[in-house]
DNA sequence: GCTTGACCTGGAGCGCGCTCCAGGTGGGAG
DNA sequence: CTCCCACCTGGAGCGCGCTCCAGGTCAAGC
């Protein structure tokens, strides 16, 4: 069978079980299969799914704003031009993010910088500085 | 004077005062000024400091982290090292965030593409298909 | 001198995203 | 058949980083 057990996904998505569940709960997972017994069986999709989950998660998407997104899966074709928008804002601030976070890192190279110095000829900087930057 | 009120402080680090006043509490901000009525005034070090704050905050240091820092800078000039160490290993786990948010960018372009391409001509392309990449 | 609004303190509360627990069940290996 | 471990459910708890509140004080402007 192309199905996995809950031990399978938690290696192929990193998520833990425990976050599996309460996304089921949710809403954020839908109609996940179960086995007679009761236990969940994922499907292919359902990793797709979990690895889509995983990226949006990654780069700081609100659960809320992911459950919007499969609301409007749950819809219907008729709105995939709202999800496309979802996607698009989205990546908008993704790329903000980036942009943000390469300021940030050209600061902090700086002040590793300032330390390198100080700490290859240590008198004439004084060490107060470093607190200055 | 250049000395600033909670209030300046705000608008210039985007901290706002309770968070201010919380980092105090914890012992990230230390020795904060007061007039003799009890009221903070912040020096421009205080701003600087701040400004490096919001860097490390802004590129997801924990609290604890930049605890440690202060730490080392309240121990005097012999721990340079040590805080060198901190700002190198935090400027590794920037870049790695940054390149993981490059990768997770390409997926969510991939996927606004396919909702393009899907959107531009709606026959072909099974809806059910969006959900898979 | 009075008003008013920014500021003070200590402490409680909150929102997010999980994470853990108790107590019980399913099902493959030996 | 038995063992044992992965799995189940509902619900409580947690860690982080603030954020808010009550009840009071300071000080600039009129």
């Amino acid at each position: 069978m192309d199905s996995y057990s809950p031990a399978e996904v938690t290696a192929r998505t990193g998520f833990t079980i425990d976050t599996l569940r309460y996304y089921e709960r949710i809403g954020l997972l839908r109609d996940v299969h179960r086995t007679t017994g009761g236990r969940r069986r994922f499907t292919e999709d359902d990793l797709r799914f979990l690895h889509l989950l995983r990226c949006l998660r990654d780069t700081e998407m609100p659960i809320a704003e992911m459950l919007r997104y499969v609301e409007l899966l749950r819809e219907g074709d008729d709105t995939q031009a709202e999800r496309l928008a979802v996607l698009q804002d989205h990546e908008t601030r993704v790329a903000e993010q980036i942009d943000r976070l390469r300021g940030h890192q050209e600061h902090i190279r700086t002040k590793i910088a300032l330390y390198g110095a100080a700490l290859e000829q240590p008198v004439p900087e004084p060490a107060e500085d470093l607190a200055r930057v």
